[in-house]
DNA sequence: CCGCATCCTCCATGATACTG
DNA sequence: CAGTATCATGGAGGATGCGG
């Protein structure tokens, strides 16, 4: 593949396609929630216990996104108390390879990138006062 | 690498790594940028051109982001009129690589996600009215 | 030509409280 | 247990105008 026809795969149709991806993962939960449910089958309380820092209302919506898009299924069980159990689907399954390739290059990279970072910000201090 | 270990990459430190890359790439624009960057180096005009709908306040800042990470190069050239050419660095082409293979999971399922939704919207129609 | 400053709008996130 | 309802807030993004 040349580097054109891979910055196309990018900026093919002015990015729609690669906006519609990052619009989907690039959230605070998403990926951590399909990360977590790529382990093992699990229900709502888990998965909150799973992922430290999510709220109630934040994993429930971000779980309700991904059933929506098909990359979650729902199954709720008629008990009581009711329990309710979440899934990947097949679909949802092949997100977790580039989702690794992502976190790889964010493994490898961060050292660089926070140098980068304080160096930038030695050579142009921030407000230094107010 | 096992399955354990692949959601380890993405949950390990509570998330942090990954959050880390999402919250630099995952805007509008970024990715945009470095493919189109990753052509040839370019002037901020030309850039402005080649990525339909960007504003020049958008583009400043996120080539500036893209700076301060280390991912772009800066380059003024002393002259009049001002001329500015940006390109990518090593650890910037490096992105290439992983964001393309979103970019490949994306064209592949946006169907699928699309036919999901619909799917998913006419079992539960909102708010009728309002 | 390049790009910063200002102002404004909207949405994702989060805290809290309530319900079947 | 597994959510929904309500309210508050910060930050992303867009429009516009000025400045070197």
């Amino acid at each position: 593949m040349s580097r054109y026809e891979r910055t196309c795969l990018i900026r093919g149709d002015g990015g729609r396609a690669i906006r519609g991806i990052l619009d989907r993962i690039a959230n605070k939960w998403t990926l951590l929630v399909v990360a977590t449910l790529h382990e093992q089958r699990m229900r709502f309380g888990e998965l909150q216990q799973r992922i430290p820092g999510v709220s109630q209302r934040m994993l429930s919506l971000t779980l309700r996104h991904l059933e929506r898009d098909g990359l979650v299924s729902r199954t709720a069980y008629p008990e009581v108390p009711p329990r309710v159990e979440y899934e990947l689907t097949d679909v949802g399954r092949t997100l977790i390879d580039p989702a690794v390739r992502l976190a790889e290059w964010a493994v490898e990279h961060n050292p660089d990138i926070d140098r980068s970072r304080r160096s930038y910000d030695e050579h142009r201090p921030p407000e230094p006062d107010r």
